[in-house]
DNA sequence: GCCAACGTTGGC
DNA sequence: GCCAACGTTGGC
């Protein structure tokens, strides 16, 4: 099992948009981040547990626990010009761009901000955490996941 | 709103 | 292949 970290912006997606609909599958969609997309398409496999991290946000930070629901597949907004994340260079025979399916797991007890995990030590190897990231999907080690859940 | 850091694009 | 220009991300 894989861990992992994704961040939203809330005003797009947030933690309570995917706490709505607790039961169902949501597509991650609208990833245009090549490295993004690799661990997406490559690494994801089915129950890896997932960090739902709000960014651009008053207080940035880690607000609950997602679960990756299925293998990867082609972003269908990619092939609709009605979409936002419209990308004319992705066809369904060579498609570009892959998502996976989220399901929520729960909220965290608090949200664990960005401010915080900067204050440990422990931490400051996390992709989240080294100057100028702005990697969307990252992963997270086991330790790293770890460590955090018991600072929640 | 500012701006640093980074990724992408495209001319050469 | 280089690199300037541009667009985006995201903290502050």
């Amino acid at each position: 099992m894989n861990y992992w970290l994704m961040k939203s912006e809330p005003n797009a997606f947030s933690i309570e948009d995917l706490a709505q609909r607790p039961e169902q599958m949501e597509p991650w969609d609208g990833v245009r981040n090549y490295q993004a997309r690799n661990f997406m398409r490559d690494q994801m496999q089915t129950g890896d547990q997932v960090f739902f991290y709000h960014s651009n946000c008053e207080v940035p930070g880690i607000v609950g626990i997602m679960e990756v629901a299925g293998r990867s597949y082609p972003d269908p907004t990619a092939f609709d010009p009605q979409s936002k994340y419209f990308d004319s260079k992705s066809s369904p025979q060579q498609p570009r761009w892959f998502l996976v399916d989220v399901k929520y797991v729960r909220h965290t007890r608090r949200t664990i901000s960005l401010a915080e995990l900067k204050e440990h030590e422990f931490l400051e190897n996390m992709h989240l955490l080294r100057k100028g990231n702005r990697l969307s999907i990252m992963p997270v080690t086991k330790e790293q996941w770890d460590y955090i859940m018991r600072l929640e």
